[in-house]
RNA sequence: GGCAUCGUGGCCGAGUGGCUAGGCUCAGCUCUGCAAAAGCUGCUACAGCGGUUCGAAUCCGCUCGAUGCCUCCA
């Protein structure tokens, strides 16, 4: 694949940008992982299967591209200013575990569920509780460099000191002014010498279990902290994306951007992307208001949001079919439409194989590959793509019947840019049973009952051939009369 | 209150200053023993009010409405 101009949405200056890697051919990209105290539920899915696109098209483009992606198991601070506990403690207590042993569970749950979803593992996938070395380290860093101080064995990011110099709130647009105006007087207790201050360093309470030494108490890194621990350890002091949650541009992008130019002295990021929210019933989902699906319960239909249940595939097209940037609300309606459509577009690609080659092409497949390859161009713009990918059923039927022609070549091409897009980009799934052999069995046992209904109506024995049909249909299996014979589906 | 985003046809959802996005639904037709499936055809919208322009859903202003962030959250 050659290379191709490429623009990117970039959060920090809010235009389209074109591409251009630090390293010629190579990429480094870095996106916020989940925390995992509880299942990952389906708007921390979105972002993560928006960045898998990206990744996929990416390598696609034939960029050497690496992927690292946090695990937060420790250190994200629920209340700033008195409690000091983290949510992964919480949790501990909750359910007399171990804290790392709820690290375990959910980071397993994480891995399997996106597995189902067919997302890739990204490069790296470092945790928080890994890296408390490179953290503190980073502190020392920015307290050398003047922009932290130490309060009774805490350590904070001094805000305004920063901004004196460099510019705190470019990439969320916020103005240091209004937000020392817009706060309130809360926090009395807190060792803060000003509210838009956080944390670098927390010590911990006696009852925090989650602890380590460092130079200023035993204690825990602040939850900005990781990120640029780990991004700038695997990826340098700058590198090309940096990506994550709409709901994480302020205030822990802002106060990465922050750390990392107070450390390392230079902006660490080219490339700012936001992924943005699923949400259902109009509302954000949120594990904290109860607003959420998780992907299981919608696999499997047990819940009581949805008519039905969903393969993780469905799921995806559902998302793909909106752009990464738009707010994309969740209901039945939608999803089944999207099913509908994706059900389709494979048969569509399936009916490829059995087209017959002419001399010439009456249809433009230069241009139509062209034209796919333009919409992920222009930041990923898979909805545009997937309208695309469905002129592709307009062709298999005009050249089946004999309405529009193709060449040997235009042909192969459009196969291979189908299966490239659907599988290598998209990263769809045909449905599982078409490839298992339960799904084999399956295939003999509706084929001889297909034989047997219409040797049925071949004899007018109506009855019996619609008793067939209608007993199938009431177990899920929908038989298809065709002008070449009898296939099925399962709803 | 501050910052930001958005408001598109029955539903979902792209989009650019001027040329039908696409999907689903629906209607008609073809096919069919009937039905379903499949295919074909049709369905021209852009919150409201002003303004800029030869021309705006697309730019500007205001109004109304929604959402996100400002506190853990993808």
């Amino acid at each position: 694949m050659k290379q191709q101009d490429l623009f990117i949405y970039n959060s920090l200056s809010k235009s389209k940008e074109k591409f251009v890697p630090i390293t010629e051919g190579a990429i480094g990209m870095y996106v916020c992982g989940p925390t995992v105290y509880s299942n990952v539920h389906l708007g921390n899915c979105r972002t993560f299967l928006s960045f898998d696109l990206i990744f996929r098209y990416l390598k696609h483009l034939g960029y050497k591209v690496r992927y690292v992606r946090n695990i937060t198991d420790a250190g994200h601070l629920e209340n700033d200013g008195e409690s000091g506990d983290d949510p992964i403690l919480k949790k501990a207590r909750l359910e007399q575990l171990e804290p790392m042993e709820v690290v375990q569970k959910y980071t397993v749950d994480f891995h399997t569920v996106m597995a189902k979803f067919n997302a890739l593992p990204p490069s790296i996938e470092p945790t928080a509780t890994g890296h408390i070395y490179e953290q503190i380290d980073i502190v020392e860093k920015i307290i050398e460099a003047g922009f932290a101080y130490e309060k009774n064995g805490s350590v904070y990011f001094d805000v305004l000191k920063f901004n004196e110099t460099n510019n705190y709130g470019k990439l969320s647009g916020r103005q240091i002014d209004d937000m020392i105006a817009n706060t309130r007087e809360l926090a009395a207790q807190s060792d803060k010498k000003n509210p838009q201050d956080f944390a670098l360093w927390k010590k911990a309470e006696p009852q925090h279990i989650m602890r380590w030494p460092s130079p200023w108490s035993d204690g825990f890194p602040g939850w900005h902290l990781e990120c640029t621990a780990m991004s700038t350890k695997y990826l340098g002091n700058q590198f090309d994306i940096h990506g994550g949650g709409m709901d994480l541009k302020f205030p822990h992008h802002e106060c990465e951007i922050a750390q990392a130019e107070a450390c390392n002295h230079v902006t660490p990021v080219n490339y700012w992307m936001h992924a943005n929210m699923l949400t259902l019933n109009g509302k954000k989902m949120s594990k904290s208001t109860g607003n959420f699906i998780l992907p299981d319960d919608m696999f499997t239909g047990e819940n009581n949001i949805l008519s039905k249940p969903f393969s993780p595939t469905v799921t995806k097209f559902f998302m793909y079919q909106a752009h990464y940037r738009s707010i994309l609300d969740f209901s039945s309606d939608a999803l089944e439409a999207s099913e509908k459509g994706f059900n389709r577009l494979m048969d569509a690609y399936r009916m490829l194989s059995d087209l017959n080659a002419s001399e010439k092409s009456s249809v433009d497949i230069e241009g139509w590959r062209k034209a796919c390859y333009d919409a992920m161009n222009d930041d990923f713009n898979s909805p545009i793509l997937i309208a695309h990918l469905f002129e592709t059923v307009k062709y298999a039927n005009a050249i089946t019947e004999g309405k529009e022609t193709i060449s040997e070549k235009d042909l192969a091409l459009l196969k291979q840019t189908m299966h490239d897009f659907l599988f290598d980009v998209l990263g769809l799934e045909e449905s599982v049973l078409e490839n298992s052999q339960d799904g084999e069995k399956l295939n003999a046992a509706v084929a001889l009952l297909i034989k047997l209904r219409n040797k049925a109506r071949a004899d007018k024995d109506f009855a019996m051939s619609d008793k067939i049909r209608d007993e199938l249909a009431s177990k899920g299996i929908q038989l298809k009369d065709g002008k070449d014979g009898t296939t099925f589906s399962l709803n």
